[in-house]
DNA sequence: TTTGCCGTTTACGTCCACGTCAACTATTTT
DNA sequence: AAAATAGTTGACGTGGACGTAAACGGCAAA
């Protein structure tokens, strides 16, 4: 690893920021793919002339968007609940709504967590089955060589 | 509930079995859906004439599959871990490769557990944040009542 | 017998999440 | 000046997982 000699030295005009492949390297996706969120309206970088700029809560949203669809969530449901939390900030009505919103999503966790733990039960039961198998064919071959000496 | 008055009463030859509309109601999917599911080769119902007989097994199956997918695997690696657990009564080395694909599902299953679980705590984060935001403001129009009488 | 209902195959359509050029601009390195 | 590197928009392509319609067969109740 050298020095990360930056080709476009921005001059951060307060705070951190990122161009698009740098964070394309670090969460390991195209830069096709982010700029595909911003069009959905996930994210929203400012510009530094024509090139996109983005900060800390980018970044943020952007490792929400890609825990999010390793959970399986659209990228339409993320933007809704990005939405919803910017709305939030005031009015009891909205935010007795996005408190209902957020009870629905937590049913829908505890729906995965249980079909995640029943997966890994009968993984693991079919893990353990199958050692049992390989074992017991290496017994075998031992009584095999047994008898052949 | 009525009497089910099926339609078309199979005989049932040997062990229970099913139509494709009766698990289509079950699991709460159309039956193009399960037909789809044949064609990828997920499923492999016997006929009954023309039409498809589902077993214990091919209902089993479905369910997997549905679990899968809520966990976003995607049809053809559920398709590649039924043809390996069918060809796994054996050989050693059959044995020992499915070992192996069966340990990749664990870490992809612990990566989603830890994925799950945090999203789990910054929800309920979100969610006590705003329950305190409403009762902040319900003390808010309190005072506010209050002052006015 | 006709009406319903369930089932069948074949084929084309759709939505999502990007991939893949193409043609261009801007800056840095040689 | 030329080449390399990173970025831009726009448009079309793709793979997965079905939806949807068309046209038909078989059986059961009215």
């Amino acid at each position: 690893m050298s020095t990360p000699t930056n080709p476009h030295p921005e001059q951060e005009p307060g705070g951190t920021t990122f161009t698009i492949g740098e964070l394309a390297r670090e969460f390991d996706i195209t830069t096709r793919t982010i700029r595909f969120y911003e069009d959905q309206g996930l994210l929203s970088p400012t510009r530094s002339g024509t090139r996109r700029l983005y900060r800390r809560r980018d970044r943020a949203r952007l490792k929400l968007i890609l825990r999010g669809k390793r959970l399986g969530f659209t990228l339409a449901e993320m933007r809704e609940a990005f939405d919803l939390y910017d709305e939030a900030h005031g009015e009891a009505q909205q935010l007795r709504y996005y408190l209902s919103v957020l009870e629905e999503k937590r049913q829908h966790l505890l729906q995965q967590r249980e079909d995640l733990e029943e997966t890994m039960r009968e993984l693991e039961q079919s893990y353990a089955h199958c050692q049992q198998l390989l074992e017991q064919q290496e017994r075998e071959r031992g009584d095999a060589q047994r008898m052949a000496s």
